[in-house]
DNA sequence: TACATAGTTCAAAGGTTTTTGAACTATTAA
DNA sequence: TTAATAGTTCAAAAACCTTTGAACTATGTA
């Protein structure tokens, strides 16, 4: 079992991960989807370089707020709801 | 009503005021209180500098985070539980 | 093979957030 | 009036986050 500090320190990334308008705009845009997209194409409909999807792609996985499928040269990525469930709609319980 | 950018700017801002490990502690704090507390006193609690609580009070409070009433020198503090709900427990339907 | 495409990595630059201590205001109590 | 207490403000420093472009790896296609 994970002690308090591991707790809080998982709950800080999320919302560190979440504390962002393009990475607030991808959760958007992947929700409204539901399915798997490919970096790329949330990459040019949110108007950002490689470099910057890249970045922000990395935070959310790492946070745990996406899952990603590489097939071929291509990451699909798609939205973990468990991990949003678990932090915020479930906030008060596993404070 | 307020438009699209505006609401994500609110969501950003209150998911900044969450990320960050002094906050988030003090926002559990006041959870199991459940009642109002001078700022002193939970800062105590927190082992923090007066400056520095001073500082993440106004953050929580500018995020709508807390509900301020002052009385005398003292200045007391508790959750605004109903913007937790709308942003974390009803985080889908407000996206 | 050569070329194109999807995505990553790196370091530098710029921006933002947090901590610090000193000086401050406002209120209370002796 | 004097001293103590609660909290704020300020500027500087430190720490942290994000963007940028160039160079890169890996895969697919002609």
């Amino acid at each position: 079992m994970v002690n308090q500090a591991q707790k809080s320190d998982a709950a800080v990334q999320i919302f560190k991960a979440l504390a962002d308008p393009i990475r607030l705009a991808i959760i958007q845009y992947l929700n409204q989807l539901d399915h798997e997209v490919a970096c790329g194409e949330v990459g040019r409909a949110m108007h950002i370089s490689k470099t910057s999807g890249s970045y922000h792609f990395k935070i959310l996985q790492e946070a745990g707020l996406i899952t990603v499928n590489k097939v071929g040269r291509e990451k699909y990525v798609q939205l973990d709801r468990s991990t949003f469930d678990h932090y915020l709609t479930h906030f008060w319980q596993n404070l």
